[in-house]
DNA sequence: CGGACCGAAATTGTATACAGGCATATAATA
DNA sequence: TATTATATGCCTGTATACAATTTCGGTCCG
């Protein structure tokens, strides 16, 4: 009865799980650039499988914001502006300070062993200056952390806006300045997590976030990482 | 060439945007209460398509969270608790806090005239007591208001915490004391605007999300309108 | 009497078929 | 040459058919 679900969870998942998380990435990273129409059949073929599960993996793209419907005409990779990083982060921001009281609240030594931990990684990463690596563990800090608040709903807020994120995280990370300085930062979160200080992550949170967001629209501004494909 | 357009406002909406609003209203007034399976044969039938767009609907709503996907058993009206509630206001609050000032940036002698117009209409809408067209005029008004702002993505964010508010709308304006209060804060809320009195503003809707949250939670827990079904 | 195993029914997951709209190219006309 | 009519093809919208999986009832055996 048990054991069953451990089967399900590797290979009953649905296609078109796969097909969403395959194009969601695909259009994070820019291989599928903004203003591109995505062709059902074309991608169908592509990915080896059938338009019914391919539809409703745009469907929750459309749901995520990653794509626009257009009647008719399907769906087209959203093109994204300076003024939406700037919302982007002011949202995360906002999120974050709503449920720092709940982090402090609920946190554990556990917790904060695990954060350790995570930060111990990084920091082998953050020496052989493996972007990639920081990149997913970056991610695993900052869920972690904020998991321990268990509003779901913020939560899932958070990550919807993660989405968008991803898509200039490469940069963010890219600069050695703000990867010194972001390495740091988390570890003086974690401090701070550990003296229940409030006040001082809520500023903390706020800096790290706007520091991130300088360092992305810079990014964005001189590499013009935003592209409008007309077609 | 132009009129084709009008056609297809009307006749060509896709099926899967019909049944995606039918099936919402459905959950959000309790027609389908919570821990409900929607087996999705039985919902192609009853709304006379197949299970197609059916399907892409739920994706939809998946998304929305209002329901739930369990593998291989389909979808599940999801129930829901006093955290979630407070969660809702919580998001809902900050996220005015996040576009009042540029909605004080942006507005217009129009605009405050449009929100004048909406609240002349309600106030026959109150005096006659009608609570089922005052609950589509509160988001109107409240709509138009944000819109005024001009962030769009914050604007999502807002819509999609509402669908899980206007379950629980009916309840808020169905008690006479909240209605008149809140009421009485809408035209205070545009003489607010019209002063562009930013910390007025946020007083105000403060107080607003407040008082609604209270009122939620009181109908919720006296009535116990959250019910769980196991099934 | 209870539990385990088997099979049928129900239901989801996926593929395919078909109908219809929209756009573009080509032809016709002024 | 410009402009409109028309036809064709591409692609989406929807329905249906088929496959896979789960659930549940029943029967058999301990």
């Amino acid at each position: 009865m048990s054991f069953q679900s451990f089967d399900n969870s590797l290979e009953s998942r649905p296609i078109r799980d796969i097909a969403y998380e395959q194009l969601k990435h695909a259009i994070i990273t820019g291989q599928i650039p903004a203003g591109s129409r995505i062709v059902e059949t074309i991608y169908a073929d592509q990915l080896h499988i059938s338009r019914t599960p391919l539809r409703e993996a745009l469907r929750r793209l459309e749901r995520d914001g990653l794509v626009e419907y257009v009647l008719h005409r399907g769906v087209v990779v959203r093109a994204f502006t300076i003024e939406d990083i700037d919302e982007i982060f002011t949202i995360r921001n906002a999120m974050m300070m709503l449920i720092l009281p709940s982090i402090i609240a609920n946190v554990t030594d556990e917790k904060i062993k695990e954060l350790r931990d995570i930060l111990k990684q990084m920091d082998t990463e953050y020496e052989r200056a493996d972007a990639d690596a920081l990149a997913i563990s970056n991610r695993l800090f900052h869920g972690t952390m904020e998991h321990i608040s268990d509003k779901i709903r913020i939560l899932r807020v958070i990550d919807s806006q993660e989405e968008y994120i991803k898509r200039f995280q490469a940069t963010t990370i890219a600069s050695v300045v703000r990867r010194s300085n972001a390495h740091q930062e988390h570890h003086e979160m974690v401090d701070l997590l550990e003296k229940r200080d409030l006040e001082g992550l809520k500023t903390l949170f706020h800096h790290h976030f706007e520091e991130s967001k300088e360092t992305c629209l810079n990014a964005v501004r001189t590499k013009k990482l935003i592209e409008i494909h007309d077609n």
